[in-house]
DNA sequence: ATTAAAATTGACCGTATGGTCAAGAAATAC
DNA sequence: GTATTTCTTGACCATACGGTCAATTTTAAT
């Protein structure tokens, strides 16, 4: 192991320790109920160690922001431009149950920055966020004037995407509560997907496919 | 006014003042983050004479999470017994919608609550909310079985339902940077309301009207 | 008017938190 | 081997928090 750095530079594995750690932490607690020192001990280090690689609370938090931003904005992606609506919508859908699944703390944190009104992203998701709306609202409007789907308000799809989408993250402990107390197994999971993706395509009314 | 009290007892209001200070304060902070301090100063009113009313964080908390929990059933009485699929559903969302809208910040502190992994309303809302989800879920599979909506697992529609109108109180930040920095108007929420249901019926192949 | 109960409040306390620091240990560079 | 940089860590500090308390005022009961 460890076969690609040359010596112990434990800089790259404190801080992935640091990172992971802090993730489980925030998500569970908040920014303001995480405490560096629980973070620390989570990351098997001391809490003065924390503190050389994150100088503050805050800086700590922003590199988690940042690192699930880059993922969303990798699954952003896949709502290309593309002609067929079912299609498109469909790879999005998947692509953001996928995250639900594979980093519902990323989208837990997320989820309690926007309730608290984004005190710690500024502009820069606003910039970021309202560019990519505005570009697939374009692309959407396109399929209305084409007749491929209903007439709607892009807006209120995307919503429910997201909201549906992001339910499975943020919800997960209530969907495990109604599932018999155990978390959705991957075929459960599946089914999901299909059903979440066939209702949204068959209630914008898609007709090619 | 105070025409209803003979005399100037002071606990219905202070109490009233506090739980809604405390409302503003749990949904913009979290439970962690809330200090009673801030809390009684949004009310006008010493720390000291708050915690003469609640006497811990933790009561105030719980008494504003079962404010939260009766106005979600009684929006949750909507969804009654009904025949028609998509007249009981479009109650229903119509329902979840409105109180999106009255009561955006409960939701958040649900919401929190729930991300947190339900940490402070153990069992009563495993069995309110388990009891109230199995009888809906029966009716929704009697739709299936009477072929007046498309094959799904019940389930599935419930969290979309839930994810969808939620997320409108819950992101209602996000919504709002979306939305030129203002808030939706009437009318626009109006829209949504209804391209919400029109998607969600039309999405599940409800057949009859 | 007197008494009892309800309500108010400034001062206070123990604890926990975010963050600092200095002293030293490891690792690297020369 | 020596100098230099990186890293580690226990001890420490100022602040802020949840909660208490006793003294006082206000209101209600008789």
């Amino acid at each position: 192991m460890n076969v690609i750095q040359k010596k112990s530079r434990p800089r790259v594995k404190n801080e992935e320790a640091i990172l992971n750690a802090a993730e489980e932490v925030f998500s569970e607690l908040g920014f303001a109920g995480a405490t560096t020192s629980l973070i620390a001990k989570r990351a098997g280090i001391p809490k003065a160690n924390l503190h050389y690689y994150f100088p503050t609370k805050e800086t700590l938090y922003q590199a988690i922001l940042g690192k699930i931003l880059s993922i969303w904005l990798h699954a952003a992606e896949t709502f290309d431009d593309c002609d067929d609506p079912a299609d498109a919508l469909g790879r999005y859908i998947r692509a953001k149950m996928e995250i639900s699944r594979s980093h519902p703390l990323g989208s837990k944190i997320w989820a309690q920055e926007i309730m608290h009104g984004a005190p710690h992203i500024q502009g820069s998701l606003e910039t970021t966020l309202r560019d990519w709306t505005e570009s697939r609202v374009k692309i959407i409007q396109r399929w209305v004037a084409e007749k491929k789907i209903d007439a709607i308000d892009p807006h209120y799809l995307l919503y429910m995407i997201w909201a549906t989408t992001q339910h499975y993250a943020d919800f997960e402990h209530q969907i495990g509560v109604l599932n018999e107390g155990r978390a959705l197994s991957d075929e459960k999971y599946e089914d999901a997907m299909e059903t979440v993706t066939r209702i949204i395509v068959q209630g914008i009314g898609v007709s090619g496919g």
